[in-house]
DNA sequence: GTGGTCTAGACCACC
DNA sequence: GTGGTCTAGACCACG
């Protein structure tokens, strides 16, 4: 996996970072247990500062999404979420709306959208 | 229309309102010439700084959803977007993608997740 | 790059400043990935408060002249226009028309107005 | 003649008349002597305050472009400018800055740039 | 150190 | 009454 920030824009390294590695994960090209390159490692080939790197570490392990074995590495964890069903389809139904507003004001009409949709969705790595 | 925000949050007060104002009209609720409350109006139901409420009108005035006439108030804009195609595409292809990754951590089905954008879709006000 | 803003005119300091920084880059002096001084220098040369400058700096951020990344300063944006190219030309012909009522009215004939553009016109920088 | 204002859009309903009617007698469809609607006239046909048709006129009093004669109307004066020559031509020499700059920001070539110019300059009444 | 957010409170222009 | 501008000063997030 290669991983590439960029230092235009506002959105902070650390979150461009963690999100590269969700969406990695959410396609497929990052398997669980697979293992993700050292903190120190990975902040040189980014040429970044190694704190940046650790932080979006912290995070996404907080969020269940990465493990952490003391010398010996980061991995990715088993998919699946703590979260109960109501939780979870909440947060998604929040982002749906977000996502849909946008869609609207990009004027965007009702079958482009879900056209669009449903070819972003075939490349994305689904359960079961 | 009444709008609700949280201090507890990350997300910024003028971004979480400026955000239901976008989703309101999205949804047809706010329709194109309608009025807002005043910035001194709605400062006070919000109990937050009338400079906090003008930031998330100006914001969105300059995004093109909302018109404001001095001394008058301030009103839903017309329809449409005048960014160039590509631009609007791309913007909503990110955006779908950032929601497919969400989906797929939330432990969601190909299935279950369509079925919640169709549901979703049909809240909205689609041109044409 | 030096700036100055005179509080004694009506157009807004915010305005004046966003104006210079423009022309500034048009005519080639500021290219793009150039930094600007930073919010809290630049208060302090102009003797402003430092929002007013931050007011100058989104706004430019928003039409997408500048780049801001927190925690390293202000940049000059790569050129180019999001904008449809109806509304750019709309934009630009409606410019010329105001220019052109008021060389009319300062009593310039037609080819003394057209020698002076043609003049001016080499001191900035074109694309391709 | 006739005049129209729109009250969406941030440019005030008097600023807005005054800059029609000066670019109407700089296109030469209101000529030098021609007589004006009344105040109270122009703001019934226009649905605006009295008050506000009046800033409009004697702002354009003031810069020499109407004239008053009380009881008889309002009247387009002749034409000429009381300023000096080094003082007419830094106006426009900044006001044609401030053109190139927006236009260069608009992503327009020198060339097209020039050619809506010169294209616009032919509808316009040139002075000897 | 950088920019971003929010508050409190003053004054102005427009209608 | 409306929104717009500006100041002063506090606190937070980022690198």
């Amino acid at each position: 996996m290669e991983f590439e920030v960029s230092t235009t824009g506002r959105e902070p390294i650390y979150r461009q970072l963690a999100g590269q590695i969700r969406e990695a994960i959410a396609r497929g090209r990052l398997a669980p247990g697979a293992r993700l390159p050292s903190v120190r490692e990975l902040s040189k080939t980014l040429v970044v500062n190694p704190n940046t790197v650790a932080r979006a570490y912290t995070d996404l392990e907080h969020e269940g999404v990465l493990n952490t074995r003391p010398g010996l590495g980061v991995f990715v964890a088993a998919p699946g979420s703590d979260l109960t069903r109501p939780v979870r389809k909440k947060r998604l139904v929040d982002s749906i709306d977000t996502l849909l507003t946008e869609a609207v004001h990009l004027d965007f009409s009702h079958s482009e959208t879900l056209a669009l949709i449903q070819d972003r969705m075939s490349q994305f790595h689904w359960k079961s």
